[in-house]
RNA sequence: GGCGCUAUCGUCUAACGGUUAGGACAGAGCCCUCUCAAGGCUUAAAUACGGGUUCGAUUCCCGUUAGCGCUACCA
């Protein structure tokens, strides 16, 4: 049975890129019957806090994910300080008692790859008890073995056979001077304690991955396999950052712009991952039976969005093809909370009403703002009275039309074959075309030229409303023209 | 600078030595049609470059270039 983690730190709202990272594992734990653990990595007290940890909760309730366990690492730091302790004891490690780099530029501008520094790693263990036991402040770094071995080698579940010269790794920290774990201590002791089978994780972390080999082998555990993911990119060819691109990196900004959790879900499988037979609207049971590792690709994919769209276009599309497959019932919930955010008087009944109406022309919950306003409005807002003017018409064909319109509207049935005879017939017996005829009637009522199929329309608004829009509009017509 | 990873249409991707290099989104056009959508059809668009290996390379190897990542007492 598998077992798999998601280890993210809360300095930050929850990002795609680590959304997309627990749906992978957990795709992967589903999949294979294992279990999904979130693990929080919050040994950096420093960059802490409640707000990002609320982000992380908050992102993956709304995207109905589940985990089996849960931990903080904050609570297991005896755990991480005891196998630091026995490394170190092991003589797999040394105390560093160096004064900390207050700059970190003062490293990057040497020339060279700073690997350790001789005084400390040779120190005797003598001297290393006695400037501890005398309080001096020092880190524990690992004592990467270059004499005895030529080089880390493991194979990565996505990204093949990996090796990488021992020469060419630096004595890393273990524990920082105030007692602290570093990330790589922590993630491998926890990873050892859970028995986490398969690390699945962003590639920004593959040559990190031969510390942590290093380090389950001091610690004498079989390392776990990896699986290294390709990290999601910005157009702009740079790894995804808030300070750089802004609110789209944030699972929250798809979530207020009214997509569907799931189809984000699947757009974010799509990112760096393929079924390899060109499915690609997925629902989550599919996702699930899909998902191997086999088909996760090797380079970073791009989220590919604009200064104007901050969706990229197939997200976008993804989440109109859920919508529309969505029954009309849940599709009229779902609206519901975002009709009453843009000010309308929405009650589920007529929601219900509106929603197969607008089904086919929204792509996202948010734009029922922008489709569905003039159902709710009591009055319409003011529009420019020379769109009642049909086609190839003018504005006495125009009060002709809508006054014939009225007649009927009067007596119609209010029903698709109703409406759709007797208008037809007005058209006819007037001697205009069935577009002039409901074109002008259409504005009328919707108070514009674009919008959902005219009868059904006309239905949902009750003849009341209709006659009352009627009746304004005629008010509104172009008076000077018509005599 | 060192080390590592990557490279197919604008974007996401398929093709695990032999295809007219396929699909999807976005774009263009046509059809359908009471407008707009949805739907259908059509169209344009790619193997980064240079060497090998091979009867044959998108595919394997090497180099170049480019991008990304790591190189912290961040994760």
């Amino acid at each position: 049975m598998p077992r798999v983690r998601f280890a993210p730190s809360p300095t930050g709202y929850l990002h795609i890129g680590s959304a997309r990272t627990f749906i992978f594992n957990w795709l992967y734990a589903r999949h294979n019957q294992g279990t999904m653990i979130l693990r929080i990595d919050d040994t950096d007290v420093e960059r802490n806090t409640q707000t990002s940890l609320d982000s992380i909760y908050d992102g993956l309730k709304w995207l109905d994910l589940n985990w089996d366990e849960f931990y903080r690492q904050s609570e297991r730091l005896d755990l991480h300080r005891r196998m630091a302790r026995e490394i170190l004891d092991k003589g797999l490690a040394y105390r560093d008692f160096s004064p900390m780099v207050a700059e970190i530029e003062e490293k990057s501008h040497e020339d060279g790859h700073w690997l350790f520094n001789p005084e400390m790693r040779g120190m005797s263990t003598e001297e290393s008890d006695r400037k501890a036991a005398a309080g001096e402040p020092f880190v524990v770094r690992f004592k990467v073995p270059r004499e005895s071995r030529e080089a880390v080698e493991f194979t990565d579940l996505v990204y093949g056979e990996q090796s990488k010269a021992t020469a060419d790794i630096e004595d890393f920290a273990l524990l920082r001077s105030n007692g602290m774990p570093t990330y790589h201590m922590a993630s491998c002791a926890d990873d050892a304690d859970l028995t986490i089978s398969h690390v699945i994780r962003g590639q920004d972390h593959l040559t990190n991955t031969f510390k942590h080999i290093l380090i389950f082998e001091a610690l004498g555990v079989k390392p776990p396999e990896f699986a290294h993911l390709p990290l999601l990119i910005a157009p702009d060819g740079a790894k995804l950052s808030k300070r750089k691109h802004g609110p789209v990196v944030s699972v929250t900004t798809y979530r207020d712009g009214g997509f569907l959790p799931h189809s984000y879900v699947n757009f974010l499988c799509l990112l760096g991952w393929s079924p390899k037979n060109d499915r690609e609207v997925m629902s989550r049971e599919e996702l699930v039976a899909a998902f191997t590792l086999e088909g996760v690709n090797r380079p970073n994919a791009t989220v590919n969005f604009t200064e104007e769209d901050p969706y990229d276009p197939k997200a976008t599309w993804l989440n109109a093809e859920h919508l529309r497959a969505l029954p009309i019932e849940e599709l009229a919930a779902q609206l519901l909370p975002f009709a009453r955010a843009a000010g309308f008087d929405a009650s589920p009944e007529k929601m219900l009403a509106i929603t197969p109406l607008i089904r086919e022309r929204i792509r996202t919950l948010r734009e029922v703002a922008t489709t569905a306003d003039f159902f709710f409005a009591d009055e319409l807002p003011p529009y420019d009275s020379n769109e009642l003017i049909p086609q190839k018409g003018d504005a006495r064909m125009a009060l002709a039309v809508l006054e014939k319109a009225t007649e009927v509207l009067k007596s119609a049935e209010f029903t698709h074959d109703g409406l759709d005879a007797a208008l037809r017939a007005a058209a006819t017996d007037m001697k205009v075309k069935t577009g002039q005829m409901y074109q002008p009637v259409r504005v009328a009522v919707c108070g514009r030229k674009v919008a959902p199929p005219l009868f059904e329309t006309l239905i949902v608004l009750g003849r009341e409303t209709c006659l009352h829009r009627m009746e304004r509009a005629i008010e509104q017509l172009p008076a000077g023209e018509i005599s």
